[in-house]
RNA sequence: GCGCCAGUAGCUCAGCUGGAUAGAGCAACUGCCUUCUAAGCAGUAGGCCAGGGGUUCGAAUCCCUUCUGGCGUGCCA
């Protein structure tokens, strides 16, 4: 097992526990009080480098003071042969432990022996797990909202991955529906603009005033002259559909790829339109007596799940909606593909749907667990210049597109400043961010990597390697600038653990820089090259760990680890 | 009105399934390159954790409430 972390409080636990199990024999204690508390990293690394409450917590059924209870604990602690070598009681009763070097080997000989793994769950759960985000809708680019969602889902998606998970990765098109005819139309009017000239062709008032309408249009009009102009509008529209949703389609799927992320499926809304499973769902919750006609809709009764309003289904026209279709396609996830859980990331501005849509998951003849089903809701992004808010609207065709963004941003930069805590809004400074070179934290923790690689380098160049873990001394590397990096090095597969658990991928760029931070630090205070050879050895294997594991983390991440720069 | 998310240093944000003295980056100021990458390090300064109650050994963290901001509450997606 190579999370140091949780062997350590393990054994804290065990040990404590043991000592428990004497003091109350001895009569020091009362014995059969249940030891509540926990096992804990104090934030002051000087207090200890592990702690546990139990003495606090157990106060209480044991009738005496803390500090008591920990000296009595503490009296009967054994050590020996364990990672740690003291144990003092302080404050109102804590129990501050101090690792050994034990444990600091152990450290860097899983670094070691994983290598590009390290970090990783020591198994695999079998669990299947979908993550579906981005799926923008293919009537435009993709925005900066997009730009956070793919970001979020991706990482996620590896970190789930590392956690153990058989993770697949999913885009929605929404290539039906209302949405797609009012994206025929709108080319529609630009063709027809181009041909019989602007002001003879009136705009759909809801339509899409992009410019990239406009380029469609263009390319159809170059492509096939005024071929359009005089036919039925029903299948000229289908025409130009049929032409630009392909179009669009690939064009995401190229920016996507620079932005480094990659699909399993682009999963087609069509499809569950052309194969009846649409109807065959509607039917299903037609047939448990789920809706009601009002108004010449068909309803679903979604308060009767706990929903605080009914949704429309088929509209009075007779087409679905987009709810219908999310129901088919969700119950196509978890019942046709056997996905053992569902998340899906997405916009905060549809929060008011993942409540809903939830409660229509419970709906028993569906035959989902709607507890597999859940939601990454990411906050909105403000995007401003200079202070100021842009708004951005797809309607209007201001919006600054991903691709856009990519020309003035590295994607390493884009990746890692996007991938912010989901919950929070996020301001996004334009300014700030194309000017953002040196000031990027992400350019911080690429500088230590390329830092070390150079030494690495420089170091081969002159016949020394990185040593194995038996060949070093570890008790060199006894001051607090090289332990508290080694303490760092430990936590990745808890932090990873931590980010699967919660749906946090951005706990991992804190991690990292908080890697960079103490190497930097290290670097900084201690001399590698020249040194007598065993305290070189010793510090340069200590630095090809935290290379390995910088690397890794920004593998996570899907940002480069350069080695010059 | 109701619902979701947020409010922590001048700015952007960590810390939130309760733990010890509330942290970082940027901005400001002071130092550190004849030696492994100064895109770095060390230090100074900066706080009514939005306000008010409560819960307990202990609250930025949990509960209630008020205020402020964002988003939702479509026969749009």
């Amino acid at each position: 097992m190579a999370n140091l972390i949780e062997k350590a409080k393990a054994q804290i636990d065990s040990l404590v526990k043991e000592a428990y199990e004497r003091a109350s024999q001895k009569g020091a204690l009362p014995s059969g009080v249940e030891l509540g508390g926990s096992v804990e990293i104090p934030k002051d690394p000087s207090l200890g480098d592990y702690a546990c409450s139990y003495a606090l917590a157990a106060a209480k059924g044991m009738k005496m003071p803390p500090r008591k209870i920990a000296d009595e604990l503490v009296n009967e602690l054994r050590l020996d042969g364990s990672y740690f070598n003291s144990a003092v009681v302080a404050g109102a009763g804590f129990i501050n432990f101090r690792l050994s070097d034990k444990w600091y080997a152990e450290v860097l000989a899983a670094v070691e022996a994983e290598g590009a793994d390290y970090g990783r769950a020591d198994k695999r759960t079998g669990e299947r797990v979908m993550v579906e985000f981005v799926s923008a809708n293919p009537t435009g680019p993709m925005t900066i909202g997009n730009a956070r969602g793919g970001v979020l889902g991706d990482t996620l998606a590896e970190i789930l991955d590392r956690a153990g998970c058989d993770v697949w990765r999913e885009f929605y098109v929404n290539d039906a529906g209302n949405q797609v005819e009012l994206f025929g139309r709108s080319i529609e009017a630009r063709y027809l603009q181009l041909v019989l000239g602007e002001d003879k062709v009136p705009f759909p008032e809801d339509g899409y005033h992009g410019d990239d309408i406009r380029e469609l249009a263009r390319m159809l009009y170059d492509r096939y002259g005024d071929k359009y102009v005089n036919m039925d509008e029903e299948k000229r529209r289908e025409a130009f559909v049929a032409f630009a949703l392909p179009h669009n389609i690939e064009l995401m799927k190229e920016h996507l790829e620079r932005y480094r992320i990659h699909f399993d499926r682009f999963f087609l809304e069509s499809d569950l339109h052309k194969s009846g499973y649409v109807e065959e769902t509607v039917k299903l919750l037609t047939d448990n007596g789920y809706t009601y006609e009002k108004d010449g809709a068909l309803w679903l009764k979604n308060t009767a799940f706990g929903a605080d309003k009914d949704e429309v289904l088929r509209r009075a026209n007779g087409f679905y909606t987009y709810y219908t279709v999310d129901i088919a396609y969700h119950r196509h996830k978890f019942i046709e593909r056997g996905f053992d859980r569902v998340i899906d990331v997405w916009g905060a501005d549809h929060h008011g749907h993942a409540v809903r849509f939830k409660a229509t998951m419970t709906a028993p003849a569906l035959g989902i667990d709607s507890n597999k089903l859940d939601f990454l809701i990411m906050q909105m992004v403000r995007l401003t210049r200079d202070g100021e808010t842009i708004k951005v609207s797809k309607r209007t065709g201001k919006a600054i597109t991903l691709n856009d963004l990519l020309d003035e941003i590295s994607v390493d930069a884009c990746r890692f400043f996007f991938n912010a805590r989901p919950d929070t809004h996020l301001e996004f400074d334009l300014g700030l961010a194309i000017r953002q070179d040196s000031e990027n934290p992400v350019y911080y923790v690429q500088y230590a990597h390329a830092r070390i690689s150079s030494l690495i380098a420089t170091l081969a160049g002159e016949g020394v390697e990185v040593p194995k873990v038996c060949e070093i001394d570890v008790s060199k590397l006894g001051t607090d600038c090289e332990r508290e990096l080694i303490k760092q090095i430990s936590l990745l597969p808890e932090e990873i653990r931590l980010a699967a658990r919660d749906y946090d991928p951005s706990r991992i760029n804190r991690y990292v820089i908080e890697l960079a931070a103490r190497f930097h630090r290290f670097y900084n205070a201690n001399r590698i090259r020249g040194e007598e050879p065993e305290l070189m050895l010793a510090r340069l294997k200590l630095a090809d760990a935290t290379r390995r594991v910088i690397a890794n983390s920004l593998d996570i991440l899907g940002v480069t680890a350069p080695e010059k720069m």
